[in-house]
DNA sequence: AGGTACATGTAAGTAGTTACATGATTAC
DNA sequence: GTAATCATGTAACTACTTACATGTACCT
């Protein structure tokens, strides 16, 4: 088992929704899940070798270089079904942020606050994008993912309000030497 | 450079605190930055031979098994100062919870629904746990890190209860099959 | 005497990234 | 023709985890 588990699963997920090549469900991963996964290009590849060699996806076409297509099997639904059935894995947390945050004193109030203010920015950028994925999402035709895709965005959004409320309080309260 | 840049902020930042052991670098890592950062055991002491080579840190007493002390040096805090400034690396996001959240037409709904209602229980159980840190931390003594350590509590605390408004309002837009 | 906490390290393995290498097809 | 995109893969490397190995000190 487990050539690491959850990028089976990314991959069996995307090929889930329809069969396509190595290359598009590199695609399908980046703009739907985008926003909480990533798988990278070296993953990808051994990835589907590994799902092909143990009868879980099929491929359609040549095995050439171009046009070949993935499609996943009922070994594979069934595969799927039990990998999304298993216990969410919990990594161990690592926030570089916060760890700087928390030597701030290194760092001093100015370089602190730069620190924070930055972020903050980039959290502004990245509920704004958000935001408008959502609507976008939400004008496509309904299927019966699209609930959960919603429910994925919304926890985007959950959690970079949060972070700039976080972000504002903090600033608010880090107020520079007089 | 960089036998892992952001363990080696870790140790020299638990180092710039007080002098102390490996096992009690550990122990400072996992009690103070526990919430936010995870450094494993076997991480710990190749970085502080990397450290202690580089002239980064010193080891007062026997190098034997027992009583052994790291202490930073002024090159070492220069060196944390500079680690600090560096830009917060970002890593590729990967939230296992999403991603089933994600694929919940294949778990259905029930399933999706007891996979939600799990989290929410974990997330208020450490919603609680942070509550109960930052009143401990207010409590204590106040130093010059203080401000900085409660900034971190805050900025758990603000993404525990996003993640349990996230949830709440998930479970009742997934309404079970009537 | 036995258990727990203190203390330091190494070895093997997993996961994941980045860079390299190659070639076909399509759009301008 | 040439640049971008589609397409597939490998190799080397970095980061990190887990398990192993060893021994001391203190408490009861």
């Amino acid at each position: 088992m487990s050539r690491a588990a959850q990028s089976e699963l990314a991959v069996l997920g995307a090929l889930s929704v329809a069969p396509m090549s190595g290359y598009a469900v590199r695609q399908a991963i980046a703009d739907t899940l985008g926003h909480f996964w990533h798988e990278s290009f070296g993953q990808i590849y051994p990835t589907l070798a590994a799902l092909e060699s143990a009868g879980l996806i099929r491929r359609d076409g040549p095995g050439a270089t171009s046009g070949s297509v993935f499609r996943i099997t009922a070994a594979g639904r069934r595969r799927l079904r039990r990998l999304l059935a298993e216990p969410v894995p919990t990594s161990p947390p690592r926030d570089a942020l916060l760890l700087r945050v928390f030597f701030g004193r290194h760092l001093g109030v100015a370089g602190t606050r730069a620190l924070l203010a930055d972020t903050l920015a980039a959290a502004e950028a990245k509920a704004a994008e958000l935001a408008a994925l959502h609507a976008e999402v939400q004008a496509e035709a309904q299927t019966e993912d699209h609930p959960y895709w919603l429910m994925t965005i919304s926890a985007g959004r959950h959690a970079a309000a949060a972070r700039i409320d976080w972000l504002r309080e903090s600033l608010a309260a880090l107020t520079p030497a007089p």
